[in-house]
DNA sequence: TTCCGTTTAGGAATAATTCCCGGTCGCGGC
DNA sequence: GCCGCGACCGGGAATTATTCCTAAACGGAA
């Protein structure tokens, strides 16, 4: 580990990014070279920096850590982002791994894994916590667990607004489609998720833990 | 500020709170005596060290952040407990003050807030985030701090119906109304709790314990 | 009695949803 | 290269849901 690897950190609370920053500044090794609190201001950032790795939380306003990752991974497919978030189930880190991420933690984890996780994924290794990787193994999750499997990445994007309340024409301006389109997203995933109404689909999404409270 | 005002750290995730702790040590009158992840450790913990101020998180397992409040201040009254949490609405405000809190930051604050509100609660003095204080005196709070009050009998049943996943027409079967009848409580009970979507509702639903899983 | 809030629902205008369709794009196979 | 597939996007038409307004019936409070 010689060198300093270059980090963004990515989080909408100032007060969550101060502490991990002098948490990871603890380490010689590591260099923050830029904080962000949306998605959007991320991918600006990283095109100014070129950083080593992303340290990118999942639920930001706007495209959110997703749409974040899709987006920096499609202009420099070499990118590393090292998701850290809050959620720690198995449906998360599928959708975090298909956007591009490299290495997932989550909060639970402690402190020195962090450092760890992010010195490992800047320098292009893919690091998983022991914890969920061990829970991505066991079979009943495997693809047709959660039906949730079965949602297409943007059917998967439109269900996290509408769940967090937003209404079709807010989710529409945000994704960037037409209210139309959102509409029928909703239909179809309605059908796969075998729900009937808005309420039935926001309840699943609770269970799912797509949404906390 | 003479003296130095001693601090326990109450968070379930483990770097987070290894974040704040660097923050908070930052500040030479600020020491972190004990950290705990669940409320009933920092009940346990609170006799143990008597601590100046006690650092809550709201949402942590088992008992919760405010029935860990309740608790403490059930046995010591004089108790100082600043509650930080992620949420800013008014409806946690008045819950946490109603369980005995002292102070009230939320997550999206400014570093230095922290510091600020600590030494301030530890010190005996209320503390009230800027923002959220602003937000706590528009008139509709008082709408915002027991929603449910404001329904009708009848708005209620329909409300409790929805929440669950019925569909206006199982309501209105359900309830012997037309389905226009529904239509027409789903739009006032809308207005009366400032949601504009299903969705939303369902959610506040959630939070308001009217619904569970 | 008069006034007010609740319960109920119809009419008309508007918005959302459904179902069906057709187009584009990229990817893996032959 | 060409084909097929599935994801992606949204228009059209029919159907439903929602909103906003209105109004009747009822019961309790002033």
């Amino acid at each position: 580990m010689t060198g300093c690897c270059k980090v963004i950190l990515v989080d909408d609370h100032a007060v969550v990014r101060a502490g991990y920053r002098l948490l990871l500044s603890q380490t010689r090794d590591i260099e923050i070279v830029a904080e962000a609190e949306t998605g959007e201001e991320a991918c600006n950032l990283y095109w100014r920096h070129q950083p080593d790795v992303v340290v990118m939380d999942l639920n930001l306003p706007g495209i959110g850590g997703l749409g974040a990752i899709r987006r920096i991974l499609g202009r420099d497919p070499e990118a590393r982002v090292l998701v850290f978030s809050i959620h720690d189930e198995p449906v998360y880190v599928s959708r975090a791994q298909e956007a591009g991420a490299l290495g997932y933690i989550s909060k639970s984890c402690p402190p020195e894994m962090l450092v760890e996780a992010v010195i490992s994924t800047a320098a292009g290794k893919p690091f998983l916590e022991p914890a969920i990787a061990r829970r991505m193994k066991r079979p009943d999750h495997a693809v047709n667990a959660t039906p949730l499997e079965r949602l297409t990445p943007r059917e998967f994007d439109v269900l996290c607004r509408l769940a967090r309340g937003l209404s079709t024409r807010e989710t529409a301006q945000e994704l960037r489609l037409s209210a139309k389109t959102v509409s029928n997203y909703l239909t179809s995933i309605k059908e796969k998720l075998h729900v009937a109404t808005t309420a039935e689909l926001v309840r699943l999404a609770y269970r799912l833990q797509l949404i906390a409270d």
